[in-house]
DNA sequence: TGTACATCAGTGAACGCGCGTTCACTGATGTAC
DNA sequence: TGTACATCAGTGAACGCGCGTTCACTGATGTAC
C-alpha cells in the first residue's frame, strides 16, 4: 500500500497515493527557480509523473496551485524567522532583548530573500487580487510573519523601548525597509553586490529602523 | 507628408512614419496596465496597426521592447520627482529645505507607484539581468531617480542635517523604505488602505527615514 | 470470509489560443545622374 | 527638372511552441452485504 510519494518515474501504480502535495512540491519547485510565474500547471503534473487534466482532482485550477505554493512560502518565511528568533540570547536587558528580537525578524526575511529569492517574490507577489487584507501569512493557526514582526514590536513597547503612541503601524514602517532592501538586493540594483556589503547595508537598514521608529 | 504617427487605423500611406515611437508608446500604454509581463510585442504592433513582424524593424525582439519602455517609465519617474522638487517652497531655513527636499522625493516615489503601477512594477521588474549596476534611470543626461535621491542626500550633508561619514550608501536606506512601502501599497497587505491611511503611513515612512538616516 | 458494486483518482485525446520569430516579398521614398 | 535606381520599412504567410482546460473513459480501491 503506497501512501507515500511515489518518485515520478517509478509509479507503478494507478492511484499516485498523494499527488496534491506532489503537485504543490512540484509547485514550489518550480517557485523556487523562476518565481510565481513559473508555476505551471502542466510541468507540475510532468514532475509529479501524471497526465495534465490529473491536477483538475485537486485544483480548480492554475490559480488555485499557486496559492497553495504561495501559502507554503510564507509559511517557509514564518519558519525561517522563527528559527532565526530562537537564537537570539536571552538576557537581562530587556531593551536589548526586544531590539535583538526585531533585528532577528528583519535579517531574518531579508536573509530569506536572498536565499530563496523565487519564493520570496511567489509568497507576495499578488498581482492577482488577495482576498484578506492583512492577514497575509497565517497559516492554520501558527503565527505568519506579520504576527512574528506585531509581537516583536509589541515586545519593544513592554521593555519601554517603543513609545505605546507609536506603536499603532508600526509594522508597516519596519516592513516596508525591510521588503524594499529585499527587493532592491534580489532583483534591483544592489543585486551586483558582495555578499559583505549586502550584509552591511542590512545592517544599516536595521538599525536606520531602530532608530526610525 | 505624415511625419507624426498615423492613428492605428487610419494609416493611408505604406509607410508608418514614426513606428519606433509608436511601438515603445503602445508598449508604455500595455504596461500601464498589467505591468512589464502585459508588454506584448504582437499587441503592440496591433495597437500600432501593423503586422507584427514590422516590429523586428525597430527592435532586436520583445526584450529590447521592454527595455525601451523600462526607460520610458523611469525617465517618468524622474520627471515626476522633479516637478515635485520644484514646489518645495524656497526657505532660509537650510535643514527643513533639505529635509524637505528629501520628502519630496520621497512622496513623488510612492505617488507615482500608485497613480502608475504598472509602469513603476516595469521600471523595476527586472527578473532580466540588468548590465549596469547602479546607472539606474540615467537617461541621455538627464538625472535619474537614484540621482535625484543622491542630491537631496548630498544637500542634507551641506545643511549639516546628516553627518559626512553617513552619507556613504544612505540612498540604499531611503529606497528601501520608499520602495518597500510603495511595493506593499500597490500589491501588498497594505492595497486595500483608504487615501487617507496611506498618506498616513507614507509620512510616517519619511519621518522615519528623517530620523533614522 | 467472499463477492458485487459504487466511488472517484488518474488516463487519453483533443481543443483553441496567442505568443515570438523567420522567410521571401513589395512598393514608397529619397538620391544620383 | 526629370528619370533610373538603391534602400529599406512594412507585408503576407507560416512555423513551432507550450499553455490551460474540457471531454468521455478506465480501472484500483474500499465498503456493504
Amino acid at each position: 500500500m503506497p501512501r507515500g510519494i511515489a518518485p515520478a518515474r517509478t509509479r507503478t501504480t494507478y492511484r499516485h497515493g498523494d499527488l496534491r502535495r506532489a503537485l504543490v512540491d512540484a509547485g514550489i519547485e518550480l517557485a523556487r527557480d523562476g518565481g510565481p510565474e513559473a508555476i505551471v500547471l502542466r510541468e507540475a503534473t510532468r514532475r509529479a509523473g501524471v497526465v495534465p487534466n490529473a491536477a483538475y482532482r485537486h485544483f480548480a485550477g492554475r490559480d488555485e496551485l499557486l496559492e497553495a505554493v504561495r501559502t507554503a512560502a510564507l509559511a517557509a518565511l514564518a519558519h525561517a524567522m522563527v528559527a532565526r528568533l530562537r537564537r537570539v540570547p536571552r538576557t537581562d536587558d530587556q531593551v536589548a532583548f526586544a531590539h535583538a528580537n526585531l533585528r532577528a525578524i528583519g535579517s531574518a526575511y531579508v536573509a530569506f530573500a536572498q536565499k530563496e529569492p523565487g519564493l520570496f517574490r511567489t509568497a507576495f507577489a499578488g498581482a492577482a487580487p488577495r482576498r484578506e487584507t492583512v492577514a497575509v501569512g497565517k497559516e492554520r493557526g501558527r503565527a505568519g510573519p506579520f504576527q512574528l514582526l506585531g509581537a516583536a514590536l509589541d515586545l519593544l513597547v513592554l521593555a519601554h523601548a517603543l513609545p505605546p503612541e507609536r506603536r499603532s503601524g508600526a509594522e508597516y514602517l519596519a516592513w516596508s525597509a525591510v521588503h524594499g532592501l529585499s527587493m532592491l538586493i534580489i532583483d534591483g540594483p544592489l543585486r551586483g553586490m558582495s555578499r559583505g556589503e549586502r550584509a552591511a547595508v542590512t545592517r544599516a537598514v536595521l538599525q536606520m529602523v531602530e532608530n526610525g521608529l
